[in-house]
DNA sequence: ACCCGTTCAGCATCCACATAATTAC
DNA sequence: GTGTAATTATGTGGATGCTGAACGG
């Protein structure tokens, strides 16, 4: 079927499912209609094309895994998981066994359509009081697409958020060091054990408030985050946060942390890979140990104003960014229109044509035209 | 199985650019 | 003869348009 879910049937793909339409975002959505994991503007698209379609019933990708529909949403953690990373989360200890889980409902209609009370998002699914902004609250998904495309520009490589969430992020007790260095929002002395590492996943996603791109570590963040690590035992401290970051982010707009990292996995830009995976390369599987030493855990940490600069430099790029070819050279393109071709390639310029070409080379020179040079 | 739309490799040639070699002082 | 700057020669990689194959839905 899909090459993702093949991947997956191997158990070598530990990154997050990507939309199957675009193919280039992390999905955030499971149609089961359709069968088919979509990214929140894709799913967008898709389901506001027609009435059947807005009827269709999706489920939330589980914030843990972000590879399958979510089953159940815990109100302790506001998190949406499928039944595995329940079993596996809510195992843990007996505190998290605690935890009130419901079953999520199917959403239908417009997930992110224009109206702000169109609070279809999973919080609202999940009865969770929080308010649900993901790509609705102010209702323009343009916006709320540029945030989660410049939050993952900045990000340092999102793409490994979500592989190592997938890699038993808050599961299985086990910390992948490497974790660290993704979250490049973290100050050193945010380091933990390992244990309070896994809390400190969250805190990137939740400094995404401010303008909901910028991973603004306030000092009122912070302190909540202090504050929640007295509170509670790890990996609870860990959703809850998740929980708890909503109220920090912009408009509410970002509600799905987990994922927000994840979203445009795909679309990296080519900034982002240059200036960040230098010191961030995605070691390949098995190489991890060979990052987890403390002087690779937090490589680069962006200041909050580096941070913002960042942004606006993204969203500067993004404004004047073109998609449509550009043509560099007019004297190649010229060259290329007049050159002669087999089946579309490139041919070889006969002896002929050749010598009709040396013998207008003075001409060529003196305006025979052909040949603009710019 | 078929259709439709999208993506991409492949081709030859030219030119911008970097480096090496040469020349002038 | 030596050192430095300027000029010239050489090599290399990238860009260019069009077509068909491959692929996914």
């Amino acid at each position: 079927m899909l090459k993702e879910e093949i991947s997956d049937a191997g158990g070598g793909n530990d990154w997050a499912r990507v939309c199957d339409t675009c193919r280039s975002a992390a999905c955030t959505v499971y149609c089961r209609a359709d069968s088919a994991y979509l990214c929140a503007g894709c799913d967008a698209r898709v389901h506001a094309a027609n009435r059947v379609a807005s009827r269709h019933e999706r489920v939330w990708v589980c914030e843990v895994c972000e590879r399958a529909p979510a089953a159940l949403l815990c109100k302790a953690d506001a998190a949406s998981l499928c039944t595995t990373c329940d079993a596996e989360i809510h195992s843990a200890n007996q505190l998290a066994r605690r935890h009130q889980r419901v079953p999520i409902l199917p959403i239908s209609g417009c997930l992110y359509g224009p109206l702000p009370t169109d609070h279809g998002c999973r919080k609202m699914a999940s009865a969770t009081e929080t308010e649900d902004g993901f790509m609705c609250t102010n209702g323009d998904e343009t916006i709320a697409e540029d945030e989660d495309e410049a939050a993952s520009w900045l990000l340092l490589n999102p793409g490994k958020n979500s592989t190592n969430q997938n890699n038993g992020f808050m599961l299985a007790g086990e910390v992948d060091d490497y974790l660290d260095l993704v979250e490049y929002n973290s100050s050193v002395e945010n380091q933990f054990t390992d244990q309070h590492q896994q809390q400190h996943y969250g805190v990137p996603h939740k400094s995404y408030g401010g303008d909901s791109v910028v991973p603004v570590q306030s000092g009122e963040a912070k302190d909540h985050f202090q504050q929640q690590q007295q509170q509670h035992q790890n990996f609870q401290y860990g959703l809850d946060y998740d929980a708890s970051k909503a109220a920090y982010s912009y408009n509410g707009s970002i509600t799905r942390t987990v994922s927000l990292s994840s979203v445009d996995v795909g679309i990296v830009p080519e900034s982002t890979m240059s200036d960040i995976s230098i010191s961030h390369t995605r070691p390949p599987k098995g190489t991890i140990d060979l990052f987890s030493g403390p002087p690779t855990q937090m490589p680069t940490q962006l200041a909050p104003m580096e941070r913002e600069a960042r942004v606006l430099r993204y969203r500067e790029k993004k404004k004047t960014r073109k998609f449509e070819k550009t043509i560099r050279y007019a004297s190649r393109k010229a060259y290329a229109e007049m050159r002669p071709r087999i089946k579309g390639r490139f041919a070889k310029r006969t002896d002929a044509e050749v010598e009709v070409d040396q013998m207008f080379s003075t001409t060529v020179i003196t305006g025979y035209g052909i040949v603009p040079s710019f």
